[in-house]
RNA sequence: GCCCUCGUGGUGGAAUUGGUAGACACAAAGGACUUAAAAUCCUUGCCCUUCGGGGAGUGCCGGUUCGAGUCCGGCCGAGGGCACCA
């Protein structure tokens, strides 16, 4: 009997069509549902989508199909983060509109993503670069604004020679711009910043409560954050000429006996009184020239100028410090300041021993006497017994601190202090592609927020690029303005937002995509908010989610609604890797354009030899990609989505490979012959009781087993199950009796479980079976415990703990009678005989183990 | 340098709380069907074996336990994050 195969590419595209046409995955506006909020990290639109996309949307849509058919009303939209520099590059080279590149690009990614099936409410759909998306930004940029969570100040920041732009601190990567890959310089220049340290004890703390987060994920945030308790001391300063009070940070004011030296950073405000000596300005131009790197930084030496003021111990009466200006000293961090114990800080040490100052041990280490012990080279940071500091000494470290900060309270000397490594968030872009600032720059300076009724301050669409820098900056008349208030001239703000801005609120903005009024209605969101479960990949681990828990906070403080923690459930996936191909002169050649020849390969147009490289995340730059759309109409997107799910865990990167995409779609195809078999029973028998219970245990198992997998993203675990589960159910329908009734009423259940994953030969095969296109209606199956339970166990007989036999028993019997059966075992009775059992334990149902004296 | 995670067959990986290691898949070898190929199906997978079974075995060394991939200590290796943070 021939077995029609099942076309992917008719039946795709016809349920395709019902699904869009009967509106099957639009959420539900009826607040009193029980809701789920499934998000996936929306796309840049950079061209096509990639594997990558599909990878992370499958799994986002297993979950919210799963949880559809859980009965919940199911937020899962789509939007595109489509502001940002790569628009910009495109129309610089190709003379293409950025709006024009960008909108094209969404056209075919959408197109693309419509492929795979996934369960989308493409009435949700998002833009950040339309102004109906950024006019709300602009509105919580003006919000913050009055909060006082938006100031503008002078500072030196990190300027991309090649992007012209400033990056944010996280956006340079080893010293290099990370879009670019430039070496980046420092450049003084005014810009705007959101205070997010203000928020940073909150943003620390509240870490602990998201219990659904990878905890990778927390503690990377929490090193970012970097709190640190310490305490802030206050010295005087004193020279021939003046005095002074400065404060320093320390987080070891338990070593204030061993200072040796006062460090202050090279930009401190003290060094306004040198920078006209010679000596200072050789220091200040030696200490910049070093490399970019953050680990050459590190590996520098420590060197220091020395100033002409000495510092008063605070507790040792006529102990002077010497001050210096020290490169390792970071203006940025504490107070810019601190003394030097060169015993207990490497650091220290280092400079201690190249300026030949004092090195004082204050902490001795437990069970080595004090006569005994020398700091050389390596000073000693652990925890021992204060010695040489009066009245700390005989204590440890902890109960040391806690009374010299009591102390320094005490005599109004200094005060316990906590300080984050956290800054403030840099949003200034000097770029045309992004969301205006809403500002205005009077004549008379003034600095004026653009009133609410005029915004949204729309980007002009008449612009040039032929010149160097923003566009906005040389645009002949868009900046040009006049005070709403007072009639004068004003200048506009030309730099733009940074685009993790657009990205920190778009979630808030799917739970009221289509409102003109505001962001978001506070009533939408107090429905959907949080996210239930936020996926995408792992490096947004810092960026993206801590400003986005920030703006959350930021823009719904003093509302009705506070949205503090966004996002309740996080998933971080891995990325989808090939390997990678290289011809002998070093060129990255395409997947596709390699052939092999007797167990080697070749260039296909120049039969260059080919060199296999080890698989990498996949990369434009280094070509080892595949292309989705390719994929998609030779295998269908039911193979490809289950390519995704397949062997690695979610959270791990994935292999593409040909062949693993090749078995995915031979399963795909045996899932539909199976199917076949079962409609062409043509002379239906009653099975017997005993297959019948067999059957019914066998898919009672297996929807356990899906269940429990999908709700911990065992996504490769269930389908391994899914394989298990059709190589039995196929075994059966072989071996016996053909009763149609029964095994269609078990593959049923089978198409409801495995539907989240493989959608469209679900829903054909449903079809075909039922002659209903009612799948998505269909309630997610229960399943037995009394089925799961077995009558029948193998039960492992251990002889001092190795596997020796394999009993099988019927439940209910006692563990002696298990017990003496075991004994009865040939097995065993051959390696018991003459001797002497010590002891024998008992597992229910799984497991004896006879303890003998060897 | 500091912090974190992970080491299981040829490969990806599985193994609720310590309780049959290697599920499931890919690749390989052999076989069945076929004129042939494709497709499909079956078998095998380290060492020894009298074919009943026995032995070794989850990066390395040691420990706890009746029993360790899983727990503890010490090494080695890979990956990731931070990086002059006082």
């Amino acid at each position: 009997m021939s077995v029609e195969k099942f076309n992917h590419l008719v039946a795709e595209k016809k349920w395709h069509k019902f699904w869009e046409d009967n509106k099957i995955f639009k959420a539900s506006d009826n607040k009193k549902l029980k809701k789920f909020y499934c998000l996936e990290m929306f796309p840049y639109p950079s061209g096509k989508i990639h594997m990558g996309h599909v990878r992370n949307y499958t799994l986002g849509d297993v979950i919210a199909n799963f949880k559809r058919l859980n009965g919940f009303n199911v937020l899962h939209p789509m939007g595109w983060d489509s502001f940002g520099m790569p628009a910009e590059n495109a129309a610089i080279q190709n003379k293409l509109h950025p709006k024009k590149w960008t909108h094209s690009n969404i056209e075919t990614m959408k197109s693309q993503l419509k492929l795979l099936g996934f369960s989308i409410d493409w009435d949700k759909e998002i833009s950040t670069c339309d102004e109906s998306y950024y006019k709300h930004q602009q509105k919580f940029f003006l919000d913050l604004y009055k909060k006082g969570l938006v100031y503008k100040k002078e500072s030196l920041v990190n300027w991309d020679p090649v992007d012209n732009t400033v990056l944010a601190n996280e956006q340079v990567v080893d010293g290099k711009g990370w879009r670019s890959g430039a070496n980046v310089i420092q450049k003084k220049l005014s810009q705007w910043f959101f205070k997010i340290t203000e928020y940073a004890e909150d943003l620390n703390q509240s870490l602990d409560t998201l219990t659904n987060w990878p905890e990778k994920v927390k503690l990377m945030q929490k090193n970012w954050i970097g709190k640190s308790k310490g305490c802030e001391i206050e010295f005087d300063l004193t020279s021939s000429s003046s005095n002074k009070k400065i404060n320093i940070f320390t987080t070891r004011p338990d070593t204030i006996f061993g200072a040796s030296f006062i460090a202050l950073a090279i930009d401190h405000p003290i060094a306004k009184e040198y920078e006209q000596t010679d000596e200072f300005k050789e220091f200040k131009e030696q200490s910049y020239k070093i490399g970019n790197t953050d680990e050459a930084i590190a590996k520098t030496e420590k060197f220091g100028f020395k100033t002409n003021y000495v510092a008063q111990h605070p507790f040792i009466k006529n102990k002077t410090l010497p001050v210096y200006f020290a490169n390792f000293v970071l203006m940025e961090y504490g107070t810019g300041a601190i003394f030097g114990c060169p015993a207990h800080d490497q650091r220290d040490l280092d400079f201690a021993r190249k300026y030949k100052l004092e090195v004082t041990p204050v902490i001795l280490p437990k069970g080595i006497k004090q006569s005994e012990f020398k700091i050389n080279k390596e000073a000693y940071l652990e925890d021992g017994t204060l010695i040489n500091s009066e009245f700390l000494n005989g204590l440890d470290v902890d109960k040391a601190k806690e009374l010299i900060i009591e102390k320094f309270e005490r005599v109004n000397k200094g005060k316990g202090k906590t300080t984050f490594r956290l800054r403030d968030w840099g949003i200034s872009r000097q770029r045309y592609w992004g969301c205006p600032i809403p500002i205005l720059y009077r004549e008379d300076g003034a600095i004026i927020p653009v009133p609410e009724k005029d915004l949204p301050v729309r980007l002009p669409e008449d612009i040039n690029f032929d010149k160097p820098g923003n566009p906005l900056d040389h645009h002949p008349t868009w900046k040009f303005t006049t005070c709403p208030e007072t009639g004068m001239k004003a200048i506009r703000e030309t730099d733009t937002l940074d685009t993790f801005v657009d990205s920190s609120w778009y979630f808030l903005r799917f739970c009221s995509s289509n409102n003109k009024e505001k962001g978001y209605e506070i009533d939408d969101a107090k429905y959907w908010m949080p996210v239930d479960q936020y996926i995408g990949g792992v490096e947004h681990a810092i960026l993206h989610l801590l400003y986005s828990r920030f703006f959350s906070r930021a823009i719904s403080s003093d509302t009705e609604f506070e949205i503090r923690e966004p996002f309740h459930g996080l998933f971080t996936q891995g990325m989808v890797c090939h390997k990678t191909f290289k011809t002998e002169d070093g060129q990255w050649t395409y997947p596709e354009d390699v052939l092999e020849k007797d167990g080697n390969f070749f260039e296909k147009n120049s039969n260059k030899k080919i060199i296999i490289g080890p698989s990498e995340s996949m990369s434009k730059s280094k070509k080892n990609v595949v292309d989705p759309q390719a994929v998609i109409n030779m295998y269908g997107a039911d193979s490809v989505r289950w390519f995704m799910l397949s062997d690695s865990p979610p959270e791990r990167d994935i292999q593409w490979s040909d062949e693993g995409i090749a078995g995915c779609y031979k399963f795909i195809q045996k899932i539909w012959s199976c199917s076949e078999k079962i409609l062409n029973i043509s002379d239906s028998k009653e099975i017997s009781a005993n297959e019948k219970t067999n059957l019914e245990k066998l898919i009672n198992k297996l929807t356990k087993e899906i269940t429990h997998n999908i709700e911990n993203f065992h996504f490769n675990v269930a389908v391994a199950k899914f394989y298990e589960f059709i190589n039995n159910f196929t075994k059966i329908l072989n071996d016996n009796n053909q009763d149609k009734k029964i095994y269609i009423e078990h593959f049923n259940q089978f198409l409801i479980l495995i539907y989240p994953f493989t959608p469209h030969v679900a829903f054909e095969i449903w079809e075909k079976i039922n002659k209903k296109k009612d799948l998505h209606l269909q309630k997610w199956p229960s399943f037995k415990e009394s089925l799961l339970r077995e009558e029948e166990f193998n039960i492992v007989v251990q002889i001092n703990g190795k596997k020796r036999s394999i009993l099988l028993a019927k439940s209910g019997l006692t563990e002696e009678q298990l017990f003496q059966m075991s004994l009865g075992l040939d097995n065993v009775k051959k390696l018991i005989e003459n001797k002497k059992i010590i002891k024998k334990i008992y597992v229910k149902n799984k497991l004896i183990n006879i303890v003998i004296h060897e």
